[in-house]
DNA sequence: TTTT
DNA sequence: TTTT
């Protein structure tokens, strides 16, 4: 089968401080919010903003980066790919969903306002090289290499 | 502020033959769905593939050429922006929610199965070139040629 | 024909400040490059960063914005497509390429180091909605569309 | 310093059968080209095609895949880096550049004409799942399994 | 050097 | 609901 595609690519704020779990194996899952916002002209052409809210999950490593450097107000660029969970409702019976962009990759633009500036200690995480190892195995991984953390220069 | 960016690329399957709208304006809308599909290693080490469906809305002339050319089995590669439209659900009173991507352009691979292959008629629109001239200005980053804002159901 | 796909993305700081022509068309050209870096481990087993530049090239309003806005230093975000030239070097007769970037859309996520930081007045130009006007027809371009300068919200 | 992103994204042509070389470690390199092309209006108003041409370079795996599955004329989806290496011409003395993409990614949408179409048998490597686990650390974001640093020609 |  |  040729090989499908599934790529988000994100730049915008996010807006809470990130939630951290911890599964029950171990790994730490990061959930937190990314605001994009685009501008239309209304019917009486004006300009308007609307803003779209994209639902972020990191796993393993990457979880505790954002965990330490992602903070409410953050602009981040980032890079996953789509996936949908659904399940009943219980209430109304009714199947519901919730789409959400697992991150496979992140670059901290700023930090929180007050602390941030491109020139602050922005952290950056790359999906690159050894960076790999910061997922678990698992269905939302997107790699389960043989890399070892000492292998990570941060 | 600094722009942001809300962009999502696949390259998978059309999983039924897209459905055809009208607006009030007499705009066309598609929708169809792509799926993507990923290999993942399970807890017994086994692989399993997994697939993501993909709700794609296309406006415009895109529409057309999505109601003309892209089929049920359709291999397609398409670009677009992700939307969430949300509604408090008559029988729970809960908000529920859909998240869409607004397509943006698209290249068709394939035509259905039977028709299809890369050599079939293979239709495509790019946002590039000629594609440009499709849009007009609107909410819709993505949108096509003489939609009003009052054509777009969010 | 399929469509074809031609797309970088770039996330990296400019190198110098941006040089601005203008064609005997009267349209602006704006040149400039970013630099990304990359970690690498070395045979030693060290990490090393490489760095590598990139040739942009911005028409139109898009090199105007860039003119206004970018610096060196500038962090920017961009999006474009490749393109080749080649020429014949007049010592050796050799063929010779230079590869750019023909900017489509940029996200100025600093000003320069002193003004800079991402609360400072980024200014940002996305390709969406009207923003295609930005380009002039010419080869390089990747729209021409009727929008007129009234259009544009900035 | 905030991560930065250097991403090609291609679909278009195979131009050649590829060529496999054979790294002093053992090493297999691929390298071929994609043509993408797009439309444009010329000064009399009049629709041109022009076609660009793109010099892929793959390590490791992925050449091995390429060697086994790409061809000429083969449609093919590809991720990858910008990387310039540069020499100074012998006869001028002139820096010259050749600009590569360095192939991380890549989905097989048709063999070539007599054997293809979507439904021959079409490979394709994903940088997800499975894909994953062929790369090592190294100074190529993209590289594959054991690919170490003298392996790579710049 | 591809492709439609 | 697709595809191999």
């Amino acid at each position: 089968m040729a090989k499908s595609v599934n790529k988000v690519i994100l730049l915008g704020n996010v807006g809470k401080d990130p939630e951290i779990r911890v599964l029950p194996s171990g790994q730490p899952v990061a959930n937190f919010s990314i605001a994009t916002s685009e501008r239309f002209k209304d019917q009486q052409g004006n300009w308007q903003d609307r803003t779209e809210w994209h639902n972020m999950t990191a796993y393993g490593k990457l979880a505790e980066i954002i965990r330490d450097y992602v903070k409410k107000g953050s602009k981040l660029y980032a890079e996953g790919r789509l996936t949908t969970r659904s399940w009943d409702d219980k209430e109304s019976g009714k199947k519901v969903y919730r789409t959400e962009i697992v991150v496979g990759d992140i670059s901290l633009l700023s930090g929180r306002g007050e602390e941030g500036g491109a020139t602050s200690g922005g952290y950056s995480q790359q999906r690159s090289g050894s960076g790999y190892d910061q997922r678990s195995s698992g269905p939302d991984d997107y790699a389960n290499t043989g890399i070892t953390d000492d292998d990570i220069p941060f």
